[in-house]
DNA sequence: CGACCTATTGACTATAGTCAATGCGCGTGG
DNA sequence: CCACGCGCATTGACTATAGTCAATAGGTCG
C-alpha cells in the first residue's frame, strides 16, 4: 500500500494533539495504532461515504477537506459542515448502522480508517479512549447547536463573518495563518452551509471588501481587521439605550 | 422520597422502550436501575440545567416536556429542541464538563438523574448499553443535521410543516394520538425554534386554518389533513417538466 | 486556445421581519 | 363568582433582507 516504509500510525502522527488519541499515554496509544490499521485515498469530488451506506468504521481526516451533506426526498441539500485534518466523520451512521448523509472531499485527502466495533471493544478497556469518543459526540452536538444558532438568527454578514472566524481559527490550530486562508469550497457549498444563496454569498463577500475588512480573490482571503468580523457577529442589529 | 412504597425503576418503567434500558435484557436492566437511582422534579419555568453549570449526570425525561435553548453574547437565543418523555437531555455537556445551553421545563417534569461517570462505568461491562449510548449521542447529531436542513432550506410554511409532523409522530410513539395535540410552548419559542419571528408561526398557523389543512385553538391543534402537511414539506417551490 | 465552471453584479421580486393595534383566555384576587 | 389584568396570540400595514433571474467576467483545465 504504502510505498515508503515509515509505519503511518497515530503515535508518530502529528495530528495526534488533535485527533483520536488525544489524552492517551504511550502505551494506549500503541494499542489505537492497531485500530488505525487501514488508510483510504479519496479523489477531489469522490465520496468517502454516501447516504445509505452501511456503517462500519469512523474516519479520521489526515490530510484533506471534506463537507458533508444531507439531501432530502425532494432533492433539496444542506452541507452540514466542512472538516479539515485532524477531524472524526461518520459519527452519523451509528445510531441506525447506516450513513444518513454523504461526505464529499473537496480536495485529495487521506482518512484514518477506524472500525467502530474497535472502537467500542478498546473504549471498554482504555477508560480514556472511552471518555474521548464521547467528547468527540458531544463536541459535533455542541458544533451543531453553534450553526443552529447561526441558521436560527443571524443575518447574512453576520452568518459568512462567523463562517470567516471559525475556519480561520480552526487552521491556525493546525499551524496555519490567522489571517490568510484558501477556501475549498466554492460560493454555492459556502451558501448551503450558510442557508444563503451563492449570489448572497458573493455580495457580502463584496461588502466586506469595500468595508476594508477583508481582501478576497476568487478562493483566496486576507483578513485585515479581524476585530470588525467579530464585531458583526456579535452586534445584534441595535441596541437598546 | 416517594409516597408510595412501588420502587421506581427502569424494570418497571412504561418509557423503557424508548428510553435507556432499550434493547437490555432483564439482568442488564436492572444493573441500570443502581445507576438511575437518584429523581429530580423540575418545575413548569425552572431549568433543569444552565449554561455554564458542572456536567455530571445525563438525565432521562420521565414526564413533563422541556426545551433546550442556547444563547450568544449579544443576547440572541436559540430554541435547540424540544424533549418529552423516554428522550435523554444534557449530552451538550460531556465535551467540556459543562453544560453549554439552559434547559427549562415547559411544563412540571420529573426527571431520572444518571451519574454519566455511573453510565460510563456500566457501559465497559455491558455492550449492549456502551452500544445504546453511542446510538443516542449519533441520533442527537442526526437530528440536528435534520433541523440544520430545516433552517438552511426550508420556506415557513414548509417549517411549520415539519415541525408539527414531528411532534405529532414523537407522541404518537408514546400513546398519543396521531392527529391531536397540545402545543407546551408558545409562539416566541416556537419561532426560536424555526427560526422564525413569533408573528409568522402565528400567520402561518392561520393559512393552515384557512386552507382546511389544521383546527387551531390556541395550543390545541388538530391535523385535519396530515397528507397535506407532507406534501408541504416535501414539495420543493416548483419543478421542472 | 477554447470551453466550462465559478464568481460577480444588477434589476426586480418574494418572503419574512418590524411595529403597532386589538383580541382572547386564564388565573388572581376582590 | 365575577372583574380585572396580564401574557399570549392574531392581524394589518409597511419595510428590510435575501432570493431570483439574467448578463457578464474571470479562471482553470483539458
Amino acid at each position: 500500500m504504502n510505498s515508503t516504509s515509515i509505519k503511518v500510525a497515530c503515535s508518530n502522527c502529528n495530528l495526534r494533539e488533535l485527533c483520536m488519541p488525544l489524552g492517551l499515554n504511550e502505551s494506549e496509544m500503541e494499542r489505537v495504532d492497531e485500530v488505525v490499521a487501514t488508510r483510504r485515498k479519496v479523489t477531489r469530488g469522490d465520496n468517502l461515504f454516501r447516504n445509505g451506506d452501511k456503517f462500519n468504521a469512523l474516519f479520521a481526516i489526515r490530510t484533506g477537506f471534506f463537507k458533508t451533506r444531507i439531501s432530502s426526498e425532494d432533492g433539496r441539500d444542506q452541507v452540514t459542515g466542512f472538516q479539515m485534518a485532524g477531524e472524526i466523520i461518520g459519527l452519523d451512521g451509528i445510531v441506525s448502522d447506516h450513513h444518513t448523509c454523504d461526505a464529499v472531499a473537496l480536495e485529495d485527502a487521506e482518512v484514518c480508517v477506524m472500525p467502530f466495533d474497535r472502537i467500542e471493544e478498546l473504549s471498554r478497556e482504555i477508560t480514556s479512549l472511552q471518555r474521548h469518543v464521547h467528547k468527540i459526540m458531544s463536541r459535533e452536538i455542541v458544533r451543531e447547536n453553534g450553526v443552529m444558532l447561526l441558521l436560527g438568527s443571524m443575518r447574512a454578514e453576520e452568518r459568512l463573518a462567523a463562517f470567516l472566524l471559525n475556519l480561520v481559527q480552526r487552521l491556525h490550530a493546525r499551524g496555519f495563518s490567522q489571517s490568510e486562508l484558501v477556501l475549498r469550497m466554492t460560493r454555492e457549498e459556502i451558501g448551503s452551509y450558510l442557508g444563503l444563496k451563492l449570489e448572497t454569498v458573493s455580495r457580502t463577500f463584496s461588502k466586506f471588501v469595500e468595508d476594508g475588512i477583508v481582501e478576497v480573490k476568487q478562493r483566496h482571503v486576507r483578513i485585515l481587521n479581524p476585530d470588525a468580523l467579530k464585531l458583526i457577529v456579535n452586534a445584534q442589529t441595535c441596541q437598546p439605550g
